[in-house]
DNA sequence: CATGTTTTTGTACTGAGTCCAATAATGCCA
DNA sequence: TGGCATTATTGGACTCAGTACAAAAACATG
């Protein structure tokens, strides 16, 4: 089926193989400590072949993170779009959250606490976390919603119920050993946000 | 009084020019179209006294931001702690918000939308934002509170409602001329996750 | 073998931030 | 008046991330 080969000169080195090169670095020295040139080396690749896989240094923290997010905008999408709108959101992050088992713990959590504030690092995480927020606002923008003040009302909710979330995560990341699922402390972080927004937002339903 | 100058040679160059200087050229080009070099120049000073004052150039748009928020640890520290932790966090957010009037708007929210993602703001974003959720916390962290799951709904807490606050902060520097107070924005915003963790937070009370 | 396509690479550049040593301006003290 | 300690300012050199662009290399097809 997919064995015609697309034109062109084929990939010699793969994404994978500079996940490795930087992770083994990561260790060996510190992420601060690595640099692009250092990891394309160990790679076997030029340093500009960097940047053909990846859009920053950054990103290599991310890749765990990266993947196991990228089901939020499917999972939203099935939702059941009669249940009230916090309890869709709160069951997508949960399976979302789902997705990370206690032996998969993602490089950003676990290298966030050690580095203190490396710039490039909270970039990054706002960055994804800003498309999380994104992600979930539109879903809730979705329903009619009533002008400015429950716009308000909404965006509050998805920066909040998000951000419940990412706390959750670096509390689990902190746990160390013997953490168990996220999706337990996600559900302890974000349900009280879910019901606290569930009144203002979901008032329409019940009249 | 403290007409005795401090010993050393006096500061030629203050903070304030460079700030001036800075607000003149962000308008003028950019703030990504600007270098501290050009800052620097306009001001009269050598590139280096920059980073006398500044230890990054995104600091330059926070500085109103960041003297607003100055406040909140003094009005954290009186609130009534009788009161129950979610309403003393929430009078006090309410109180540091009515700093911003509707006349001061400052940098970085309006530069926020202009250019896209400059990775320097989202970095000096996020690191304020962490430390405001860590001032929150470790009022909140200060009461009793249960061991293991009580900190994880602390900080949850803690993270959802700074989010909550920095959501009605962009909805309010977004909303163009005739906002009205920031406050009126930040209570839509905050008041449901206050109200969420209530029953979470102040249970031990209520016993 | 020529041609088009895609990847890889080299080279050069900008700009942020750091480091360090030299110099300038001040107050103080003899 | 002349050091002396202290602090601010400056210049220069440096590292590193990220960008831009053009040349070369590897493949498929005709």
């Amino acid at each position: 089926m997919s064995d015609s080969r697309p034109p062109g000169r084929p990939q010699a080195s793969s994404r994978a193989m500079l996940e490795e090169a930087a992770a083994e670095l990561f260790l060996e020295q510190t992420y601060a400590g690595t640099t692009i040139g250092d990891i394309a080396r160990r790679a076997g690749v030029s340093r500009n072949t960097f940047f053909n896989y990846f859009s920053a240094k950054s990103d290599l923290l991310w890749v765990d993170v990266d993947a196991g997010l990228a089901v939020l905008p499917a999972t939203l999408a099935d939702c059941d779009r009669a249940a009230p709108v916090t309890e869709s959101v709160r069951q997508a992050l949960l399976r979302v959250a789902a997705g990370f088992g206690p032996g998969r713990v993602p490089w950003a959590l676990t290298q966030y606490e050690l580095m203190a504030t490396s710039s490039e690092l909270e970039a990054s995480a706002l960055a994804r976390f800003l498309v999380q927020v994104g992600l979930v606002h539109e879903y809730v923008g979705a329903r009619p919603g009533q002008a400015a003040l429950a716009d308000l009302a909404g965006r509050a909710f998805s920066t909040a119920v998000v951000a419940a979330a990412v706390a959750a995560a670096r509390e689990w990341a902190a746990a160390g050993v013997g953490r168990g699922e996220l999706a337990g402390y996600v559900d302890v972080a974000i349900s009280p946000v879910c019901a606290g927004f569930h009144p203002v937002l979901d008032r329409v339903q019940d009249s």
